[in-house]
DNA sequence: CTGTTCAGCTAACGCTGTTCAGTTAACACG
DNA sequence: CGTGTTAACTGAACAGCGTTAGCTGAACAG
């Protein structure tokens, strides 16, 4: 055991200085976020794996994190946090079209949750008991990227480019449900037969689209 | 310790007879699946926990369920198969439109969704590293269910009801992602803000049906 | 040098799904 | 009625999990 190797590239520190636990606490993330990938599966970044690849012994990981949901839910909202800069922000950025954003919104928006899957699980597809307050159902739809694509939706129903006879809300949850339950088919149920994914997101999208245009 | 008294009526049977096996695994069942009902967590149906419920020790279930998601898949299957009777069935039967049989088996879909949350989670959200075979990606589409709403599709294409732009069975996948999003997110954060259930079930459907309209 | 505090360890608990080897009870047959 | 067979079941245990209690040692402040 070389002690925290994978923490700093220092040759033998046996331990992280006193000031330095947040190194750690960066550490142990990056670990349980490399689990996660390499495995796929939740199950297998347990937290004696992710102390082994720290270089630490499972207790040292609950100075840190309360429990191993606070650790897993930190390690993906990462990347959603990334979102709406990612996406959101560079397509409102690069077009006026409330139509033309809404679809390159979505697309990434698949296209995000297709290529971290397990993060999106552990996000949108936990039993809500396993959520940590910080990450609650009612926290979610408080996201910038939820109200920015609220707000876009208010737009185009303003300029008669969406229907105007359902709630904006429940339009824009319809919208992202739609989306949701694409990207959720395909994370829990990669191995099911039909159309292909680019085919069905095209599909997908077209008829959400069509759907929340006026008739 | 009565014995195997909630598996028959019986006095004192401290054991099932010779042949009746089968009855130990409906009874194994039963519990397993009132434990979920009544815990509305897939964890908390453990199999301690089921085997004291049937009057039996753990190494007894099994003989009967090779594991634990087994016995789950099972428990949850039962459910499944009678959407077909309960729902798609009496809605073809007493009607022919192509829109209004689509409409009514969306309402259903989500309706029997959201009143077995546990078991639809099981059945569609989890990872498919625990899905047995026998109810694996490929045959969830294979089912009757499935087939007969891609037939109703493909009728209201052919008859010009819905959009021909598209290909059939992306449009079905289309709808059903649709409403499984919807299910989906409603059973995983079931305390998100936003318009009442109702609404937004309402709202998903209309911009589902006239997405898939011709324009 | 001394007291404090952060960082981490050792050991263990309780719970889980699961397995192995043995036991009991029901039945078929001579 | 006794005996062999076997289905049904039990007792004890294993390995793995998340987690906790209590201690140790290094780092720093005075």
């Amino acid at each position: 055991m070389t002690g925290l190797s994978d923490l700093a590239a220092a040759p033998q520190p046996s331990r992280a200085r006193r000031g330095e636990g947040d190194r750690t606490r960066q550490a142990i993330l990056r670990a349980a976020e490399e689990l996660l990938i390499e495995s796929g599966s939740q199950e297998q970044v347990n937290i004696r794996a992710v102390a082994e690849r720290v270089g630490l012994t499972p207790p040292a990981i609950y100075r840190y994190f309360s429990d191993k949901d606070h650790l897993l839910f930190e390690a993906c909202g990462q990347y959603f946090d990334d979102f709406e800069d990612e996406v959101i922000n560079p397509v409102l950025r690069t077009t006026d079209d409330v139509i033309e954003a809404l679809r390159r919104i979505a697309e990434g928006y698949v296209r995000f949750g297709l290529h971290h899957p397990e993060h999106y699980r552990i996000m949108f597809m936990l039993h809500h008991d396993h959520t940590p307050e910080q990450y609650a159902d009612d926290r979610v739809v408080e996201t910038g990227s939820f109200g920015s694509t609220a707000a876009l939706v208010q737009r185009g129903v303003a300029t008669g480019q969406l229907r105007g006879d359902l709630d904006v809300a429940a339009l824009t949850w319809a919208l992202w449900a739609g989306l949701h339950g694409l990207v959720a088919l395909a994370v829990a149920k990669p191995n099911m037969p039909g159309p292909p994914i680019d085919q069905r997101v095209a599909a997908m999208i077209d008829v959400l689209m069509d759907g929340a245009a006026p008739r």
